[in-house]
RNA sequence: ACCCGGGUGGUGGAACUGGUAGACACGCAGGACUUAAAAUCCUGUGAUCAGCAAUGGUCGUGUGGGUUCAACUCCCAUCCCGGGUACCA
């Protein structure tokens, strides 16, 4: 009886669909365990043998936890709103909620031929009405709340309008640039309050400058923009004032960056958030204008060098710079700002290294030491970061010394022999001079006096700044959720809650309103209201994908968003799985979301993730042809009518070889196409890649009959190899029929995979060919969860071929069953445990791909010792289900186990099998191994020296000499020092 | 430029807290079975030197140094590759 994983695989999938065996409830004697998978976008391009590398690791996970006697919540659901499917709907007039269900069909049956243990009972697709419901929900209690500083925690906007009622912005102030009594709040119209209440509110309205991309027709968020150009299709973005929603994330920055104490996050991932963030302690201090009333207020981190600036430098957007510019001045400004405007955000970019600015005329006063301090623009100050103004200390930092250089501002060096004239040294170790108040003081030290002095003298104040902006919310999109918002006079008033969800209404169109607003600003009918007009934008992919995660908790639920009791049993998340391209985006906003939740007491735990772990990417291996074409370079090699181009090296002995019609035709008629080892450099211009389906290789070669029998293009195409012409000094051409079948082509390793490379591998076809059981054994087996690494597909043999062996453990090609009920001896015994307690180590820290090899381990052994034994077979099947479930559930009913595998309890561990008595030591002298000697494990210390000095060997190397101390380590080795 | 990772055979990768480097697998070479192929099984496989052989010596984890009886592992310096951020004051 053969293996015959196909039967298996279909019929058990069968089974445990019928059977249900995979529905979780909420309720459980057993401890909860929740493993989730970042879920995905359904493309149209369906799954590459990349995507199920994190969704195999989690079903390995989730059913070892099972196994291990957990209640386990494992669900999977699709992030079903997004732009792609609406590009998608634009060009061919589908309708996205189609496409995507139809990509959400083809996603599924791929990844229930992998045999994943998901509960699609629960499953959930974000663009579902029932699910965007409380996805817009959820948004208007951002709505309706407010971040209070002093009990440092969200609240209702209610509590904020009864404060204001009671005792006006008093206990505000640094909350609110606004300043009103009580009486003077009830005096405002409404409209004025909820401005006012607007920007307190964590989901918000505001105008404010957004990246607009007229190709898109859409705002992107800043982690969309890359370079300057939107990340899909690299079009060119502009800034451009709109009226946006935001949430008020930078009201959470702090308790973001404290957060990450508390999970497991690979240090990179907390990293990475670090640095988003962006938080910097610093002081904000006024600078007084000389002749003039206004000051201009600057943030630094490094108060210490004040008496080091030599100059401010304002944003050429500030608000101050057309009234403190002097009229001399005022040309060369209003110059240097139709030049600043008329960069875009690409060239201010790629132009870093370039050093413009302009002096205003202007000079500001030097509190400490009443030193006149030039005033600049420069556009390497950002208006948008701090105060959008700095005072520059060219002593100390770079960019201000190369902004001094170059305008021949005269330099202040206030740290002595620190400082060496050419370049800036931005130490905080040195002794301070030059410094007033200062001098004598390190740095590092002079930070907090001078703080304290400038809050003292009442011109500034200690001040933390992040660089993590508010988070655009609204897109001017089709394809997402809709607000559930009208706008009545310039008020935004929330729809009733019992009005949810807002559905999505049906379009025609999807291209952009007018204005840049999105498409459903043209369905008059929608958008008019009796008391107002709806808002038109939709919601970014992230606001469905910030509380998935809770709804899988309790996904029917009509009442609420999810059961207080069902989020409470489930509590975090234990394990979650997903790339790290979401590090700062989704990551985070998921973040935010369960801290709002948990501020406003709808769920009892403020970090969503408990421990997070990446998957790396697998790359793919593209592959390439090289066309050939004299023309394309200018040199003197041009190939005229009939005649053999003049080449050197290789190409030239080549092509003068070719004396045969065949070989004039080809350069005549069809194209040429060689493989990259034949390409001299100094030829390289003249062959141009070209990209081939990697279905058409295998093992390094390209199979240039089917390649050319599937492609037009190839009809009239001759291929030229190393090999079919070096080693067979012929040449080779279709049409004579002395064709090669295999042309090397060469590897660009390390690609991404993807559809449009012509690389990606789809794992059908090789759960087709070999199982899902070895495709996920293999998976595994390629390396660690979290490296990056190539596909290979050669190796999966290996891993098929050790489930084949594993079968024929049980089963003989011809004598069937052979498994026997026998007593098991010590050694098999041994074997097991060894592998008990592997593969429970591995399988308990993600090493996956050790796991795997220490299965190969085993069964090479139990075939040496030519073990059939159900009582060692049986566990070995346990701890292989979360592995291979197909196999291990066929095998284990033979056994003849009724119940299913699923249900199995963990094999219990029995250390005395791993136990010697005796142990081959290695004995090392001078730390060089040079022998072993078999000692008992209870030996004391005095007899191993004795035994160990007493082996021939060992006086052999000592010659005659006495060792001067010899280390014993226990269970490990004997070292002997001479 | 800054901040994180990481450099181990022909290849993917093992070696968890310093203790026999190269597990396991691919590939390759040789062999067995077979009319043949597939499948399966066995042997060898870091480099180098000595030996008919069993075997033994030396070198070997990017490079140079250090700590230690003992270093892929710890410390210092340096080079290279991958990822992230980027005029953030």
């Amino acid at each position: 009886m053969e293996y015959n994983f196909r039967e298996i695989e279909k019929n058990w999938q069968a089974v445990w669909k019928d059977s249900g065996i995979y529905q979780v409830s909420n309720s459980s004697e057993k401890p909860k365990y929740y493993v989730l998978d970042m879920f995905p976008y359904p493309s149209g391009a369906g799954l590459h043998v990349g995507h199920p590398l994190g969704y195999i690791a989690s079903d390995i996970y989730a059913r070892y936890k099972r196994l291990k006697g957990f209640n386990v919540l494992h669900p999977m659901g699709f992030d079903s709103f997004g732009l792609p499917a609406e590009q998608y709907a634009i060009e061919t007039g589908q309708h996205p909620a189609t496409t995507t269900e139809k990509n959400i069909a083809t996603f599924k049956s791929q990844l229930d031929k992998i045999g994943f243990c998901y509960d699609w009972s629960r499953e959930i697709k974000t663009s579902d009405p029932e699910y965007y419901r409380w996805t817009q929900w959820i948004f208007l209690q951002l709505f309706k709340s407010w971040y209070n500083h002093d009990t440092q925690k969200a609240e209702s906007i209610e509590t904020l309008i009864i404060a204001f009622e009671k005792s006006g912005s008093a206990n505000y102030l640094d909350q609110t640039t606004y300043r009103f009594s009580s009486g003077e709040w009830k005096s405002f119209d409404s409209k004025k309050q909820q401005e006012i209440l607007m920007d307190f509110r964590l989901a918000f309205s505001s105008y404010g400058e957004v990246n607009w991309c007229e190709a898109l027709g859409t705002v992107l968020a800043n982690d969309e923009v890359v370079n300057g150009v939107s990340e899909r299709g690299g079009h060119p973005v502009e800034k451009k004032k709109m009226r946006q929603w935001y949430l008020r994330i930078t009201e959470y920055a702090d308790r973001l960056l404290q957060g990450l104490e508390t999970v497991q996050f690979s240090d990179a991932m907390k990293e990475m958030q670090r640095n988003w963030i962006g938080k910097s302690e610093g002081a904000e201090m006024q600078f007084a204008i000389d002749n003039s009333q206004l000051a201009i207020k600057v943030y630094t981190t490094r108060p210490d060098t004040i008496f080091g600036v030599d100059f401010l430098v304002l944003a050429p957007e500030h608000e101050l710079v057309n009234q403190i510019t002097t009229t001399e001045q005022h040309k060369s400004v209003d110059e240097y700002l139709t030049y600043v405007k008329s960069r875009s955000d690409r060239e201010r970019l790629s132009e870093v290294k370039q050093i413009t600015g302009c002096f205003t005329g202007a000079y500001a006063v030097n509190p400490f030491d009443g030193k006149r301090i030039p005033i600049w623009i420069a556009e390497y100050v950002l208006a948008g970061y701090g105060t959008g103004a700095i005072m520059a200390v060219p002593c100390g930092d770079q960019r201000d010394f190369d902004f001094a250089t170059h305008f021949n501002i005269a330099i202040t060096n206030i740290i002595g022999n620190h400082f060496n004239g050419n370049e800036a040294n931005p130490t905080k170790e040195a002794v301070l001079e030059n410094s007033g108040f200062l001098n004598g003081l390190l740095m590092k030290d002079a930070i907090g006096v001078a703080i304290n002095k400038i809050e003292e003298l009442g011109i500034g104040k200690r001040k933390i700044n992040y660089r993590m902006r508010d988070a655009g919310f609204s897109r001017q999109r089709y394809w997402g959720e809709p607000f559930p918002i009208i706008w009545s006079d310039g008020i935004a008033v929330p729809l009733d809650e019992k009005e949810l969800p807002l559905e999505l209404p049906f379009v025609e169109k999807y291209g952009p309103g007018k204005e840049g607003e999105g498409p459903l600003s043209n369905l008059i009918d929608w958008v008019n209201m009796p008391n107002g007009k709806r808002e038109t934008s939709t919601m970014p992919g992230y606001a469905g994908s910030s509380w998935y995660f809770l709804r899988y908790m309790d996904p029917h639920n009509n009442e609420t968003f999810a059961d207080k009791k069902a989020t409470d049993y489930w509590n975090q998340v234990d394990v979650y799985i997903g790339g790290t391209e979401h590090a700062v985006g989704h990551l985070l906003y998921s973040r935010l979301w369960t801290k709002v939740l948990y501020d406003l007491g709808y769920i009892s735990f403020d970090e969503p993730f408990k421990k997070l772990v990446n998957q790396g990417m697998i790359t793919g291996v593209s592959e390439f042809i090289y066309r050939y074409n004299p023309n394309q370079s200018d040199s003197d090699s041009k190939l005229m009518a009939n005649q053999i181009p003049i080449l050197n090296i290789n190409i030239s002995e080549l092509l003068s070889d070719i004396s045969s019609p065949a070989a004039m035709m080809a350069i005549g008629e069809g194209e040429m196409y060689f493989s990259k080892d034949i390409i001299p450099p100094n030829e390289e211009n003249k062959f141009t890649p070209i990209r081939v389906l990697i279905d058409y290789v295998d093992s390094n070669k390209l199979d240039v009959e089917s390649l050319t029998k599937n492609n037009n293009r190839y009809s009239k195409a001759f291929f030229v190899t190393k090999e079919g012409f070096y080693f067979k000094e012929k040449w080779y051409s279709k049409d004579k029929e002395l064709s090669v079948k295999q042309v090397f082509v060469t590897i660009s390793v390390g690609e991404k995979m993807s559809k449009s490379k012509l690389n990606a591998i789809n794992p059908d076809v090789l759960v087709d060919k070999y199982g899902a059981d070895t495709f996920r054994m293999y998976e595994m087996f390629l390396g660690p969860v979290e490296q990056s690494k190539p596909w290979d597909t050669k190796g999966i043999e290996g891993v098929h071929r050790f489930l084949k062996k594993l079968w024929r453990l049980f089963f003989d090609d011809i004598k069937g069953k052979i498994w026997t009920e026998e007593k098991a001896n010590d050694a098999e015994l041994k074997t097991l445990n060894k592998t008990i307690k592997k593969i429970e180590e591995d399988t308990e820290r993600f090493s996956f791909n050790t796991a795997v090899s220490a299965f190969m381990v085993c069964v090479n052994e139990l075939s040496d010792l030519k073990c059939h034994k159900k009582e060692i077979l049986e566990p070995l099947l346990i701890l292989l289900t979360p592995y291979a479930p197909h196999i291990s559930e066929e095998l284990y009913h033979e056994l003849g186990n009724k119940d299913s595998i699923l249900n199995a309890a963990y094999p219990k561990l029995e250390n005395k099998y791993l136990i010697e008595s005796e142990k081959e030591y290695p004995i090392s002298i001078n730390g060089k191994l040079r022998t072993t000697i078999t000692i008992s494990l209870d030996a004391p210390q005095p007899d191993v020296e004795k035994i160990v000095l007493n082996s021939e060997i060992v006086q052999k190397w000592l010659d005659g000499k006495s060792p001067k101390k010899i280390i014993f380590i226990k269970n490990k080795m004997v070292n002997v020092v001479v």
